[in-house]
RNA sequence: GCGGGCGUGGCGGAAUUGGCAGACGCGCAAGAUUUAGGUUCUUGUGUCAUUGACGUGCAGGUUCAAGUCCUGUCGCCCGCACCA
């Protein structure tokens, strides 16, 4: 027989086209298994060999479970509307919607072309109108409760994409799309409320399976901090500044106080200030650093001081300065710090440059060196006076503010209010109308969904406004509520809003009168393993665990979670070792590697060629081992001989080796179950023949990894279709061999190797090592003063 | 600065609870087959050395035994970052 994969691959996936292999049966009484992959971005460069090693992970998993039983959802879909599309689009002059159609033509070919076992009945697209129905829909529900709002703020703007964007794109100061530095603007825009689920997506983490450091990196990200809000007053007009800090216990050591240059008590009290001018020039240089030189960590602290204004610390009455510096943040705590330099290094940067008092009010360091921000005898501190414990001393503190009436505790988090908009075309609509009378009006329900009007020009407007403003026809409208003359929203839904739900819509896609049936969505949800990149874990996991939790909350879900184990997959990298880019020229393309050595190999290739968790490079010789491998497999149908049960020569090889399989394939470690079913292999070739139980063993085994090639060897031999087969069961009491090499060793040194029978005890190991003739001859003369014996491991002799 | 991870042959990478370091694959070398190249097959392949020694970034430690545990140190990668 020929392996041919240029007939064989297209064959068998027609085959399975044709007879549904892989269709989902909601309602069936097998055991369920969702798996899910993170749906591709389809642009126009079509598939990188990344995609498929980030899908073929599950993709094994999926097949081996449907073997063993189980009813497996594994679905797909094209998460497309987004600013490359829309830059194309402007550059080429083909309408986004045209652009889109013909990638994920392309990106559904090269998915096909690979055999992937999807459910290709189930297929979302983020900008079909069906859908984007249901992710308007949600923002509607979002608003009714409360969870929708506008804000005039800074925020930050991609200059390059002319877009507001959110705090989780904006990562690094660098623009998530372009990665172009981002600048603040003032702007009013969208939000959703995400911090009011805070709690919520951190608690959540507590009963979910997902990596470690990908539940690490999310805590970080909401970043919780317990501390307390303490009011300082403003003694020339008795005003309150409200500040936030985690060490109420130092508040006898403030020296001074630091605003945020955007806090708005300047405005208020211009008239008080003396040196309003100074302030204002040193606001107006700090508006000019970009979000990420504000961010640098410096030791040249910059700030002024407010002429005009003294605090009063409402602990003991004392009275300090108020400056006003970058390094405290208006988007954090309350834009206002209590400064304790004795403690905390950056305000002990800004004390020494601006001559300020440092007072030790923790003993144990030196504070005439460096800020200490250890542990101490509380001193200088009145009451607090004495303390020792951090904890203590925190709960003393914060016992007086509340006594005094001036402070309470508080909580804090990292994580802002998600920045709910793009001035741009290609997105969903934010179906809202502004009413000159009733102000903000959400789009009724039952007019959904609001279609994205044709356009003809996307051209981003310079004002930051939408492309969408331009439409008279779009923009205005009925108030819904009073029937007055009304503007529609222009702005559309960041990229994150289509993916924020699509493993729902999976459950039920085709769905007119919900987002997913209610029994569709009990018998599915949760999703029993996603499988992604690390890039997405502080981005789209966040959102849509929070659009999950709130669909949970108003009860259109069953559970609270939306994915019960999580794990990603490392990225492939260039022949260089380099990220693959476009740019660099080292990105390889799939389709060119199935045309040379077809599906199968590039499949098994993705696999083994590292870890799954860790990136590898991308080797071109790496892929001829894999392709030798499946030869060789191909090779053994010569030398097929009968027999239903496995010879006691391959015993335990072939039990060995489904334990192997089974448990990596569980745990991921792909490249350690194709080296198992390689080892098998060697050992057949030194056997010389398999028969058909041992034979179908492997190519069974062989199947979630390689599934056209074995789908055609084993129905061609056995008559049966290897989809519909079950998965291999191995017996534990047969993976071990009856007799075993152990290994002799005088003082930890291995001086010889002999075979015993497996699972003898430690006095007959001793006695088999002591009457070795080479353990006799080397210990001759010497003092045996211990022996260590590890049954079916070795046996060591500590000699004098 | 904080948090996480990594460091093993020429290369990608293996190594449950501490128990034969280098599985599997690539590459390389020699041989066989072939008109030749390629393919395929066989054998060898950590380093040094004539029996043996040394070897998992480096330096210590614990142990009969350490890639694995402990202490210190160097290097690389990733995430967050003036978060009060």
């Amino acid at each position: 027989m020929d392996y041919n994969f240029k007939e064989i691959e297209p064959k068998w996936q027609k085959y399975w086209e044709e007879h549904k292999t892989f269709e989902a049966v909601t309602g069936s009484s097998k055991p369920k298994f969702y798996a899910l992959v993170e749906f591709p971005y389809p642009s126009g460069a079509g598939m990188h060999v990344g995609h498929i090693r980030a899908y073929s992970g599950l993709e094994v998993v999926s097949r081996k479970r449907r073997l063993e039983g189980y009813n497996v959802l594994f679905p797909i879909g094209f998460d497309a509307y987004g600013l490359p599309t829309e830059n194309t689009a402007i550059k080429t002059g083909v309408h986004p919607r045209k652009v889109t159609d013909n990638n994920i033509k392309k990106f559904t070919e090269q998915l096909k072309r690979v055999g992937f076992s999807f459910d290709w009945s189930r297929v979302v697209d983020t900008t079909d109108e069906n859908y984007y129905k249901w992710t308007q829909w949600i923002f509607l529900k979002m608003f009714e409760n409360g969870l929708v709002f506008r804000d005039k703020t800074l925020v930050n703007y991609c200059p390059s994409c002319k877009v507001v964007l959110s705090n989780e794109d904006s990562q690094g100061g660098k623009c998530d799309i372009c990665h172009s530095d981002i600048v603040q603007r003032t702007k009013e825009v969208w939000y959703l409320r995400i911090t009011e689920y805070a709690d919520k997506l951190l608690q959540g983490l507590e009963e979910v399976n997902y990596l470690p450091n990908v539940k690490l990196q999310q805590q970080n990200w909401i970043g919780k901090s317990t501390g307390a809000f303490v009011n300082f007053t403003v003694k020339e007009n008795g005003e309150t500044l409200r500040i936030y800090t985690t060490r109420p216990d130092t508040l006898y050591g403030v020296t001074f106080m630091v605003i945020a240059p955007e806090h708005p008590m300047i405005e208020k009290h211009r008239a008080n200030i003396s040196n309003i001018a100074e302030l204002d020039a040193y606001r107006e240089e700090c508006g000019k650093k970009s979000e990420f030189e504000r961010t640098q960590l410096v030791k040249d602290k910059t700030g002024v001081k407010i002429d005009g204004l003294t605090a009063v610390n409402p602990i003991n009455g004392k009275e300090i300065p108020i400056y006003i510096s970058d390094y405290v943040m208006m988007g954090y705590g309350t834009g206002a710090i209590m400064a304790v330099p004795a403690h905390d290094s950056r305000d002990y940067d800004f004390a020494n440059k601006f001559g300020i008092d440092i007072i030790e009010v923790i003993k144990g360091g030196d504070i005439s060196k460096e800020a200490y921000t250890g542990d101490g005898e509380m001193v200088n501190s009145g009451p607090l006076n004495g303390i020792t414990n951090k904890k203590d001393a925190i709960e003393k503190a914060l016992a007086i503010l509340e006594e005094k009436g001036c402070g309470e505790r508080g909580v804090q988090y990292k994580m802002k209010d998600w920045a709910f908009n793009r001035q741009r075309y290609w997105g969903e609509p934010i179906p809202i109308v502004h009413c000159p009378h009733c102000g903000i009006v959400p789009v009724p329900y039952d007019e959904l969904p609001l279609r994205l009007p044709p356009v003809e020009n996307f051209e981003p407007g310079e004002g930051g406004e939408s492309p969408l403003a331009k439409i008279d026809s779009f923009v205005n409208c009925k108030c819904p509520k009073c029937g007055a003359d009304a503007k529609r929203e222009t702005d559309t839904m960041p990229q994150w809003a289509g993916s924020s739900w699509y493993f729902l819509r999976y459950c039920d896609p085709n769905n007119s009168e919900a987002l997913a049936s209610e029994e569709s969505l009990k018998y599915w949800m949760p999703v029993d393993w996603y499988n992604g990149g690390m890039e997405h874990v502080t981005r789209h996991m966040i959102y849509s665990r929070f659009w999950h939790k709130f669909l949970y909350d108003i009860g259109v879900v069953p559970c609270p979670e939306p994915y019960a184990k999580r794990t990603a997959q490392g990225l492939i990298l260039g022949p260089d070792g380099d990220k693959m880019s476009k740019s660099k020229g080292n990105v390889v393309d799939p389709n060119d590697v199935v045309d040379v050595y077809g599906a199968d190999v590039l499949r098994i290739y993705v696999l083994f060629m590292g870890d799954y968790e860790q990136a590898a490079p991308w080797s071109d010789n790496g892929i001829k081992g894999c392709k030798r491998f499946l030869d060789r497999v191909w090779a053994l149908s010569d030398k097929l001989v009968d027999g239903n049960e496995y010879r006691p020569e391959l015993m335990t090889a072939m039990h060995k080796t489904i334990k192997k399989v089974s448990g990596d394939i569980e745990a991921m470690k792909f490249n350690t179950a194709i080296a198992a079913m390689m080892s098998l292999v060697n050992v057949i070739y030194e056997v010389g023949s398999v028969n058909h139980a041992e034979y179908k063993t492997l190519l069974t085994l062989l199947y979630p990894f390689a599934p056209h090639a074995a789908e055609e060897l084993y129905s061609s031999l056995f008559g049966t279709v290897l989809s519909n087969q079950s998965w291999q069961e191995f017996d534990e009491t047969k993976t071990v061999d009856d007799e075993i090499e152990i290994v002799l060793q005088i003082n930890g040194k291995v001086k010889e190797k002999i075979m015993v029978p497996a699972g003898l005890g430690k006095p007959e190991l001793e006695a088999i090592a002591l009457e070795s003739e080479r353990v006799k001859a080397l210990t001759d003369g010497k003092t045996v003063v211990k022996v260590i014996a590890v049954p079916d491991k070795l046996v060591n002799l500590v000699v004098k």
